[in-house]
RNA sequence: GUGUUCGUAGCUCAGCUGGAUAGAGCAACGGCCUUCUAAGCCGUGGGUCGGGGGUUCGAAUCCCUUCGGGCACACCA
């Protein structure tokens, strides 16, 4: 479906032409002044420098070329060669009933529809999530939903780090509490128990004091590298630890990702691809892209236009060790083989820039992507503090992810039960409080996350995500409670729209125009959100819809709309609305209760 | 040191493919519940867009410079 905007520009693009100037000039945009018009043509000033005519002349000029076709009310050329527009409520009634034909409410897919890798999360095996893998997870999911929704083939891979000396460390400190486990027997031969010999709880202790362990105590540390070693060379008992360590540990990834509404497709890590990484290399090496310096195996990436010289990539260690570049880049040789993607998304850390520009060139160099495919690195700051420094629990520790979810649902719950009682409201039922709590708390810190541009940091304030007033998620959340409440009392009524008005129609409101005016730009937004692999243009968006409605809402009291031709056409409206803001809060990840 | 990135209202942030009077939210102040959830709506006050140059008819937006903060700079991830 074209856009507003499009078809616009079209009709000046045509106006531009027939008036003898080149067509370009007849691009439409947004209006910045709101007051004075819906739409906006400056092409006549930078018009005027190219034919060397007063703007607005030329803008009356191309004013007067517009057909009367009935789609603008106004078409106004102003001072120095501003083209202000508004479109007639026909043109605009006859918009958004074709959006509401439409399941994508007109929004353009991918006319060439293509695999994309999505790869976020970015988890460690044995350890628990923590803060720092929010935003990552979030901005990961609400990326891979949207290129989803654009009709694109999404695979979102967590990309587990379950390789490194994490695993030695954890092994060696099972060791040394459970001595006695058939794993440790060398002289064992047969079959190993299928139960893992840890709890999640067990693995969680045992990582952070095996590690801190290794930084004073150096046989310790020994054995935990001469364990990482074996694992990685096969051995069956590390093997073993390392099956069991990955399905305790993955289980438990599932369940905290889920309680953020992120689903991975696929859940490999560092540790698929090792079979290839010896290939790899030899090609790399036979071919001449890779060669040794300082002992290690090194691939140039300096460019000549670059403003500093980026050091060479290394894909193995002088000790003969390979590293997370060599990983990276065999996943990619393993993506290529499996899933032909046309584009590559990663969401890391933005400290990461420089690495992924050294990684990017280096799958080029070595040609292990095609010259097309697209590679994006989304580089994403970080969640401070009140105090403008990463956000740490009051003494000073990493808080978990779990816990920073509970906080914030726990203080929603609260304002939720408070709410009730001050206006007298009959009580929610405990289970459903408690269900509509995690969804509007989640909502809070995914929209409080969101809203900002991913690769600024931002301050999380518990209080501010949680006040539910302005511009959160569960002011968002909240619109739509309103309008499902209102459809809820239509339906009530017993009336059906169909008898009265079979499309959505023009009844002469001013907040309604506005309405409908918002929920027309969603096409240009996906658009652009899309093409940014921006979320946070999503949010602006259903803030401002938001916005709108609530303003129709109180100027347009619906259910006691005594003109049932009126209320119908309303109630249609409403439920596009609802609509829309549904579709972009589901590709924000976000999940709407009935009622708040 | 080099590079990179950010600096917009008291606070938290939009706007940045150049356009008319720089926008929200919070906080402050003033209105609006016998009618669909007041978690809302309407209104008031608050800004040399870090500073200085430049390009342009026109700059928060592009370029240069300067100050201030963050981050990164080959065998970590």
């Amino acid at each position: 479906m074209k856009t507003i905007l499009e078809q616009l520009t079209e009709k000046f693009e045509a106006a531009f032409a027939a008036c003898g100037y080149d067509a370009k000039f007849g691009k439409v945009g947004l209006s910045n002044r709101p007051d004075l018009c819906e739409y906006q043509c400056n092409g006549a000033m930078a018009a005027a420098k190219q034919y060397k005519k007063a703007p607005f002349l030329i803008a009356d000029e191309v004013v007067a070329k517009v057909p009367d076709d009935g789609t603008f009310s106004m078409v106004e050329s102003v001072k120095p060669g501003f083209i202000n527009l508004k479109v007639s409520p026909a043109f605009l009634d006859r918009f958004v009933n074709a959006m509401a034909a439409e399941e994508a409410l007109g929004v353009e897919k991918e006319a060439e529809p293509k695999t994309v890798i999505v790869d976020y999360g970015g988890a460690n095996v044995a350890k628990p999530l923590h803060v720092g893998h929010l935003r990552p997870a979030l901005i990961g999911e609400s990326i891979k939903r949207i290129c989803r929704f654009m009709g694109n083939h999404v695979i979102g891979d967590v990309h587990l780090g379950d390789w490194g000396l994490q695993m030695g460390l954890v092994i060696e400190g099972l060791r040394d509490r459970k001595p006695d486990l058939v794993y440790f027997d060398e002289a064992y031969t047969g079959e190993y128990p299928k139960e893992a010999p840890f709890t999640i709880a067990e693995l969680e202790e045992i990582y952070p004091a095996a590690s801190l362990r290794s930084k004073s105590d150096e046989e310790f540390a020994r054995r935990a590298h001469e364990a990482t070693y074996k694992l990685q060379n096969g051995d069956p008992a590390c093997r073993a630890l390392w099956q069991h360590i990955m399905h305790v540990s993955v289980a438990d990834l599932e369940k905290n990702y889920r309680n953020l509404n992120v689903q991975f497709d696929l859940w490999n890590g560092e540790s698929t691809v090792q079979d290839r990484i010896p290939g790899m290399l030899a090609e790399f090496e036979q071919s001449g892209v890779a060669y040794e310096s300082q002992g290690a195996l090194v691939i140039d990436v300096a460019e000549p236009e670059d403003a500093k010289e980026i050091p060479p990539c290394i894909v193995r260690k002088q000790d003969g060790a390979s590293l997370y570049a060599t990983s990276d880049l065999a996943t990619i040789l393993e993506r290529e083989e499996l899933y032909h993607p046309k584009q590559y998304v990663y969401i890391t850390d933005k400290r990461q820039d420089m690495y992924f520009v050294q990684i990017f060139r280096a799958a080029r160099k070595a040609g292990l992507v095609p010259e097309e495919v697209r590679l994006d690195h989304i580089g994403h700051g970080t969640m401070n503090g009140k105090d403008g420094k990463p956000f740490k629990t009051r003494d000073g520790g990493v808080m978990r992810l779990e816990n920073l979810i509970s906080m914030v649902s726990d203080a929603v719950l609260g304002k939720i039960e408070e709410s009730h009682k001050n206006q007298g409201d009959s009580q929610i039922p405990e289970a459903e409080a408690r269900e509509t709590a995690r969804k509007v708390g989640l909502a809070a810190l995914q929209y409080g996350d969101l809203s900002n541009q991913a690769y600024k940091d931002y301050v999380f304030d518990l209080e501010r995500f949680a006040s539910f007033e302005g511009n959160t998620g569960p002011y968002i959340l909240y619109t739509i409670v309103r309008i499902k409440s209102i459809l809820n009392k239509y339906a009530e009524t017993g009336l059906d729209v169909n008898d009265y008005c079979d499309e959505i129609r023009d009844m002469g409101s001013e907040s309604e125009k506005a309405l409908k005016l918002e929920m027309a730009k969603i096409v240009e937004t996906m658009d652009s959100a899309y093409q940014e692999l921006a979320p946070h243009k999503i949010c602006a968006y259903i803030y401002d819809l938001s916005n709108a409605f609530n303003r129709f809402y109180h100027e347009n009291k619906i259910m006691a709309e005594e003109d049932k031709r009126k209320q119908a056409s309303y109630i249609r409206l409403i439920e596009l609305t609802k609509r829309a803001l549904l579709l972009c809060t589901d590709l924000l990840g976000m999940e709407c209760p009935e009622r708040m």
